[in-house]
DNA sequence: TGCCATT
């Protein structure tokens, strides 16, 4: 309730309230907040950040000198959190883009408050500000719309402050951009009204809109490529046709993972591998997600995020065609916010990486020997293993420290064997017993301990 | 099968 000391104030009651709006009622700790009554601020509002505001000042006082210049959606005075102190500022949005840019223009270091030595601040709070959550990312363009296209595309939702296609080096667009909008709102709105909307004529895909990955947000994903790698079975650099002996070596895999997984009582696993194989060749989709969400590894192992989104998966073992993105529905279930699903936006990466020619997209492993008994050596490996398949196959007996695949430094072609090393014997010992013997195509895996350092040293 | 760390 706001204070009526004196019990002036208008009725709070449902009496009209327009124009001065003096008798709104949420005025308090929290601030001047929209009533039922108060229409929705434009999709193109403004926050609007005042500065030099005297400590005396609260959103009261501070209304009408605001209210002059557009209707006030939101006002509130920032209170510093512990103490409740009056910061000497606030936050100001008007229901209208128009009244906030009115009132920076008469207002921001055009009058200083009583009190004050410096003039007023009155511009668009830092949240609005830098751009990132009014820069928009455009995928699935057609190969030949340029600027212009993408500009009466987007012009619709608001003023556009940037427009650029992205290009190869010859010139030939990559078939997406990034449009940046005044606002966040109008960026929102074209989320809404495009993505997804519409196919542009030459691409594979129906339309990419969505926020253009922040700093932060590119680090993040970055990360979750990696865990990706690890977490979930995802020949990525390999060969789209490579799929036949490769994957059964993978679904090998997977039944191996699975066995070891549900019973660590260890002997043979040939047998429940084969029948989860014949599981894995009835879901071919399903099955490689399997291990990463059954499986919470002994040790607690390294990497494993929250279950990778099935479309990782899939697109991991698909072809480069459209999936189910765009889809109408498709995009609220896994677009929001943090699960990007990186295979199912393939050109979302592509300016991500001409921004940052250098990604460092091999892991930079380092290369560390685990405790006497917790280092594997393992031989016959199917010649396509890397480090990633080789740590994938061996997480879930435990906390992976290093695996490392042997590569000919001539050919770069695996040498067929390699390192892994735990962080204790146990899941050194879990892992032997599972997966030494274990047939992968015409291969037999041979998984034993390493010979220690002093017996290959011998000086 | 081809057998033990990499620079």
């Amino acid at each position: 309730m706001a204070a009526a000391p004196g019990g002036s104030a208008p009725p709070a009651g449902p009496g009209p309230r327009l124009g001065f709006s003096t008798a709104d009622s949420g005025i308090g700790m929290s601030g001047l907040n929209p009533g039922p009554a108060v229409p929705m601020k434009d999709h193109d509002a403004i926050k609007l950040f005042v500065g030099q505001i005297p400590r005396g000042l609260d959103e009261q006082d501070l209304k009408p000198l605001f209210e002059e210049f557009g209707r006030i959606y939101e006002l509130t005075v920032l209170k510093d959190r512990l103490t409740g102190l009056h910061k000497g500022c606030a936050f100001l949005t008007y229901c209208a883009r128009d009244s906030a840019l009115k009132a920076q223009s008469a207002l921001h270091e055009q009058k200083t408050l009583p009190g004050m030595n410096r003039p007023i601040q009155v511009k668009p709070a830092a949240s609005e500000g830098r751009g990132e959550d009014r820069k928009l990312f455009v995928g699935m363009l057609g190969k030949q719309q340029g600027e212009e296209d993408v500009r009466r595309l987007f012009q619709p939702f608001g003023h556009i402050e940037e427009c650029t296609v992205l290009r190869s080096p010859d010139g030939t667009s990559k078939g997406c951009a990034f449009v940046k909008f005044g606002s966040q709102g109008e960026a929102q709105a074209a989320i809404q009204s495009l993505h997804g909307s519409r196919t542009m004529a030459g691409a594979s895909s129906s339309l990419v809109v969505k926020l253009a990955d922040t700093d932060r947000e590119r680090a993040l994903r970055r990360m979750q490529q990696m865990a990706g790698q690890l977490g979930a079975f995802h020949p990525a650099p390999l060969p789209l046709g490579a799929c036949g002996a490769y994957t059964t070596a993978i679904l090998q895999h997977q039944a191996a993972l699975l066995a070891a997984a549900q019973g660590p009582g260890l002997g043979p696993v040939a047998a429940v591998a084969a029948q989860m194989q014949h599981v894995a060749a009835f879901s071919l989709v399903a099955a490689p997600l399997l291990p990463a969400a059954a499986n919470s590894p002994p040790g607690g192992g390294p990497g494993t995020l929250p279950g990778l989104p099935a479309p990782i998966g899939v697109n991991g073992f698909g072809p480069l065609t459209p999936q189910t993105n765009g889809q109408p529905g498709s995009d609220s279930l896994y677009n929001n916010g943090l699960s990007p699903y990186p295979a199912a936006y393939p050109s979302a990466y592509a300016p991500v990486s001409t921004t940052f020619p250098q990604q460092p997209s091999a892991l930079p492993q380092q290369q560390r020997e685990g405790p006497e008994g917790c280092n594997l050596f393992i031989y016959h490996l199917p010649q396509e293993f890397g480090d990633a398949e080789l740590i994938q196959t061996f997480l879930p007996f435990g906390a992976v420290v290093s695996a490392k695949v042997f590569v000919d430094r001539a050919t770069n072609q695996s040498k067929c064997f390699g390192f892994v090393s735990f962080d204790n014997p146990t899941s050194a010992q879990t892992a032997i017993q599972a997966m030494n013997g274990f047939q992968i195509g015409m291969k037999r895996l041979k998984v034993q301990l390493k010979r220690p350092k002093d017996a290959n040293r011998p000086y």
